[in-house]
DNA sequence: CGGTATCCCAGATGATACTG
DNA sequence: CAGTATCATCTGGGATACCG
């Protein structure tokens, strides 16, 4: 395939592409919490083990940028923001059920074997 | 989902794990460039756009190192080197192909839309 | 409750040149 | 043909502390 130019950056293939936007050690994780439907920002965080603040603010401000998920905020009392996924992201939704079944299946088979010992 | 350790580092989730195995800039193009069969080293270069040298081979040597794909040379002249999948790098072709389906999705989405202006 | 602001580092990537 | 070696750079991610 030819370049992709982007947003004044090259990408030499679809998936360096759709990593752009997913990749990452967080998004992933973050889009298939909102996956079941709009999270507040709290539960979204008790919904990814050892986030931080920081990385999940960082991943949210860039899903947000690239029109991944929406943020909308509830002035009531408490205050409350909401995060949901836009359409694009739901459609990536089977690529990262298929990563998460291979990471899995990994799992298995790295915990079945005897540990190599390393010289 | 509990904690998964391995190789003395923790992993918070399978999609993490999977990426210790497939993830970076190069490792996926490499596996899809093997895909349909074992291929030498100077073939598998030019069925990657843009890789260099130095970037090959350290994707390659990570790769045998996980068990991902195997070296295998020919003492002919000139001197064959073969590069072929493991079992375990090829269930990850189901992944890797939903990944690049999504990259080519949002290209076309962005290819369609009139780029934003930055403020 | 839902964030920001700093500072810092390791590791991933790249350019270039050289080799058995 | 199939790599190594070296040096430089850049950014993702983490620790910690503070804020409206």
């Amino acid at each position: 395939m030819q370049d992709f130019i982007h947003d004044k950056r090259v990408y030499y293939s679809p998936i360096e592409f759709a990593m752009s936007y997913i990749g990452g050690t967080w998004k992933m994780p973050v889009i298939r919490a909102l996956a079941n439907g709009p999270l507040r920002y709290g539960d979204l965080k008790n919904a990814i083990p050892h986030v931080t603040d920081k990385m999940l603010n960082t991943q949210l401000r860039d899903l947000e940028k690239k029109g991944m998920v929406t943020r909308t905020i509830f002035r009531e009392k408490p205050p409350r923001v909401e995060y949901a996924l836009t359409d694009r992201a739901m459609q990536s939704i089977p690529a990262i059920e298929a990563l998460e079944n291979y990471g899995r299946k990994l799992m298995e088979l790295e915990a079945g074997e005897i540990t190599e010992r390393r010289s």
